[in-house]
DNA sequence: CATGAATGAGCCTTCATTCAT
DNA sequence: TATGAATGAAGGCTCATTCAT
């Protein structure tokens, strides 16, 4: 039941946080939504930035492991394929944690510790891209430094499209595909890699 | 004379902000720092969140009028070196602006004010790149839907690429292009492509 | 408990505002006079303005309420005497709000809100009175025009004899009928009607 | 011509102060409404406060002054009479000076200071009227201390009847006839009075 | 005399956190 | 564990006043 509380808590925070943003969120607000006593919040959380902090954790952990279990095929997959399903992992995780991810991308970097957990978070998601892309070979000539860009690169752009989507649009989990497809074929920027399929 | 004290606080608050978060910075902080009385401040802005959403509305300008000027060129070109002049235009403008873009896409959604901003900001920028898609011929299937969510995964990658690069990694003007090679090239994701081509 | 703390802020607030003025008396001088933390005050009001108009609303209230209870006697008694019962009741519930009184009349358009509250304190008050004076048919010639002006002409010379008796010659309420007795008998002005009741 | 600014400070003052109140009417305000820039009004007046005593004065001794030559007459007057020239006279001075009438009457304790001001103005004007009583005998039995409560009563009565008036009902000079007959004739506070007359 | 940009002390208010019950 | 009244530090903003030109 404690545990519950704590959930409730979480629920309430991160649905405050994405509508009116994590400063405009006080802590009366939390306990209010929450159904419990201003107190009783300290009970769960050493402060509201530790509340956030734990969820945002939470979350980033939650998104990485699921990446992280990625590079397990074998390494004859080529680079679509393996593409497609780490975007799709990917969407769909954040699918699901479409509300933290939002929060943590807009107000990440609210104080100088925050920023400094966010910071690990990308760095470990870029280091797990980077490990996937070297497993199946995918920019065989690629030096460390591009492939970093890259792994940054890729990350802008699934977060981006999954705010814009399951945010924004509304999008729902039906429709990861959909986007999943869009975001591979992003590849193809132009007639001439349509013109090799013609 | 009062043009320069204007930007003294700009340049002062960019800093701070970058530094510290815009929350955490006061305008107390902001003054000390552009040498500066607290009410004087007060004289060039009409409150602190006047000032971010001023210099972030005159970085998303600058930034919106150089991606504007794009689709002039002959509708021959083709999709890549199109891609190619975009993205690089777009991280040239990024890495003047580092800093406040930097502090836009971290605190662009602390109020609902702002909120709203850097929304109208970022549909600007989609529907630039949507209709030079459209006026290249880029993506000539696609329907309105994915077009907008192609936009705003570029969008993400070219953002993310420059905040790691240009923010994290400290890069110069000159490695623009390097990155640029790097973001148009990521359309070759694997060694299928790579293939073609040998 | 909650309602002592209340109290204990009106006390000390109607106290400092009739000692140094409303402006000049700051919430932390409320604070400190009452015994309690800055922001306690704004549990149990939402500002300083808050404050002053809760007290004089209250104060008003119940001095429009002791009037308002006047014309139930017989229509059949005369003027003096229906002057006589309304000015001592009146003097004696100023005497009593002495405090807010003073301060009412002295700030009481400090703000354009503030200013309304009043306005319509005395319209009340005014009709009250004409209403009395109907009642027991005492200006019984008299247009509304001119109703009004004797209503307003009455409000003010109590509230000024009041003023200089209660607050500053420090008058007890045993000195009422003093009062009284001398705010009825101006109506004779002078040794013409004296004479014409020898 | 410097004396053309000084009146056109007071008289945008006054304006000011009587419609949005002393506290909210900003040195900036009066300035402005004055056509004069900001460091002008320093030439003019030690500080805002200053000004507001400045023209509180003078309208006070315009008032003062003008009831000052009252007992001129005969000592054979009787008191109506008598009491007909005075409030006619007062309310007279009265309209002329309505602005700052009623800024005083309504902030003329905001400060200690200004406090000490008024109340000796009172006291002047009180004391006017007690003499104006003894020479025309019109109280004549009445101790000091009715006397003072009498003529305290009268200023109220005038100041409020002023104010409805002038103020609030926006009454012009003409009118000011009808008002004092209706304060002299206060006096008669009911049928008996005048069924005494009749 | 006139200007108006600059000053900076000071106040109201907020809100995360505490603690007695 | 739970409460919620109380706390008080901290900061944004105002505005009367000054002063270099």
């Amino acid at each position: 039941m404690g545990e519950d509380k704590r959930e409730s808590i979480v629920a309430a925070a991160l649905e405050l946080f994405q509508t009116k943003g994590y400063h405009s969120t006080k802590v009366s607000d939390i306990v209010k939504a929450a159904g419990i006593a201003q107190g009783t919040f300290y009970l769960y959380f050493k402060s509201k930035e530790d509340l956030f902090r734990k969820a945002a954790e939470e979350c980033m952990d939650e998104i990485a492991g699921a990446l992280d279990q990625e590079p397990t095929g074998s390494a004859d997959l080529d680079g679509p394929t393996v593409m497609y399903g780490m975007i799709k992992a990917s969407l769909t995780v954040y699918y699901h944690n479409r509300k933290i991810l939002h929060i943590i991308s807009r107000h990440g970097e609210d104080s100088p510790e925050l920023s400094e957990v966010c910071r690990n978070y990308y760095a470990r998601l870029a280091q797990l891209i980077i490990r996937t892309f070297k497993h199946y070979n995918i920019f065989p000539h690629y030096t460390e430094e591009q492939l970093e860009i890259v792994a940054y690169a890729k990350i802008g752009m699934v977060e981006k499209a999954a705010y814009h989507c399951f945010i924004e649009q509304q999008y729902g989990l039906e429709q990861v595909e959909l986007v999943t497809q869009v975001l591979v074929e992003m590849k193809g920027c132009g007639p001439e890699t349509e013109g090799g399929k013609e």
